[in-house]
DNA sequence: TATCCGATCTTTACGATGTAAAGATGGGGA
DNA sequence: TCCCCATCTTTACATCGTAAAGATCGGATA
């Protein structure tokens, strides 16, 4: 009864004619030469394609546009392919987010060695962190939308654990304390969750835009990161609460 | 073409009939009186009950479920009855968010009148928070999901604008200041931005779960709470940062 | 080397959603 | 009394996620 979906999926037009016309031993040919944009009818590393193309789709178009089909689109394939490799949108949206994690360790690791003074070292990974999402502000959003994610997915699950460790880990050495895998003292726990809700917060607030109001008002020319250092330096309240 | 929209929205099938028995005179008389369940043709406060009805249908069904067809049929109206009032599904959100804003600025606002000493004082307004999110987690997550809303919209940009001149006001009665309305200290700045940072970072960490892996490390029992009133009144750690 | 299995990708189909546009309804002012 | 227009419904359509069946090979097996 409904109209089939032709017409809003072009994709791979080009590549229809081309398979008729071409007989099958082309194909392996095509994909160990240098013609990476052609696109043979088994693509060969698909998953990761179609990994790329949702970030660039994302950081493009928004959260709203990283759709399955904008994903297929993008990669120059069917609009079902993603489906075989993902299951479904949230395992897209997980694998991304894990593709995301790693990069956001690997941006903070990398910042903490090249630190050298001990306030540096300090600053260094609350730093990398807002750095990267201020990058990647798509990534960064996709990786705490819990509501789409499921974290049962090792690469996940694995990728986000990995974050929360270094953190965990970065507070015992800032703390002069072995932070051991499974008790924590009350006051180990609050030094950590402080951490993590300060810089967490701060980096939502920001890519919300619920900072400008602030930005605007401190003195000409006072970036973010500024604020950051403030904050994360800046002698505590008069009064007993960390407030 | 397509099949028509019909079955999909049982919705009024009561009324088709009852509207082409009863003559026009009655629905008003039916308003008046007790029959609020029944739906006369002018409903007559459609807006407010669909933004209640968006509100049960957020909480019942999650952030997934919040449709604008969901919460046309939640209130017993056609599918397209939302568009007249809110325009598109961000001003759903938006109207519903301010909603939100205003529940949370009445909750904080009676919280701090119940403190008595200034220890509670200075814990009240961050308890109340959390307290508010845990409550209405669909909510909450509504209002700090930026994507989807519109803050030009005037009811919601108040909304908004009070919670923060609350915080603001918060902070600089614990630091014994008088924050102008215009121009603000690094200092003051850093301060507003750690208290609104740390307690909104814990809450959407908490949301999102991400707490429970430290929670289950903590001494047998320590709840949420009580890990947030020791984040905000620990001891600051040994090197400079606030770390 | 020929054959066939199964992983990979495409096609087709369907229900649901947001939104636009046109039609019904009736409260309240002219 | 009559008619305007705000309110609500109907109809229509493009797009999305997903399921299911068909097409297309790479490579193991014989």
């Amino acid at each position: 009864m409904t109209k089939p979906d032709t017409k809003s999926e072009p994709a791979r037009g080009a590549r229809a004619s081309r398979r008729t016309t071409s007989p099958a031993g082309s194909r392996t040919a095509r994909r160990a030469g240098s013609a990476k944009t052609e696109t043979p009818y088994h693509h060969g590393a698909l998953r990761d394609a179609l990994l790329q193309a949702a970030e660039r789709v994302l950081e493009r178009d928004g959260l709203a546009g990283l759709t399955l089909r904008a994903v297929a689109r993008e990669a120059g394939v069917s609009h079902a392919a993603p489906t075989h490799h993902f299951g479904d949108l949230t395992g897209l949206l997980s694998e991304l987010a894990a593709v995301g994690f790693r990069q956001f360790n690997a941006a903070m690791a990398a910042s903490c060695d090249a630190a050298t003074t001990p306030l540096e070292a300090a600053l260094a990974r609350p730093k990398a962190y807002v750095a990267y999402a201020q990058a990647h502000p798509g990534m960064y959003s996709i990786m705490f939308r819990t509501e789409r994610l499921d974290y049962s997915r090792p690469s996940l699950h694995a990728a986000a654990e990995a974050s929360f460790a270094g953190l965990a880990n970065a507070v015992g050495m800032m703390r002069q304390e072995q932070i051991s895998g499974d008790a924590l003292t009350l006051n180990q726990g609050a030094a950590i969750a402080r951490a993590w809700s300060m810089v967490h917060g701060f980096t939502t607030l920001l890519l919300d835009g619920r900072l400008e109001d602030i930005l605007s008002r401190l003195p000409e020319g006072t970036t973010a990161e500024r604020l950051l250092e403030a904050m994360l330096t800046a002698p505590v309240a008069v009064k007993p609460s960390g407030l």
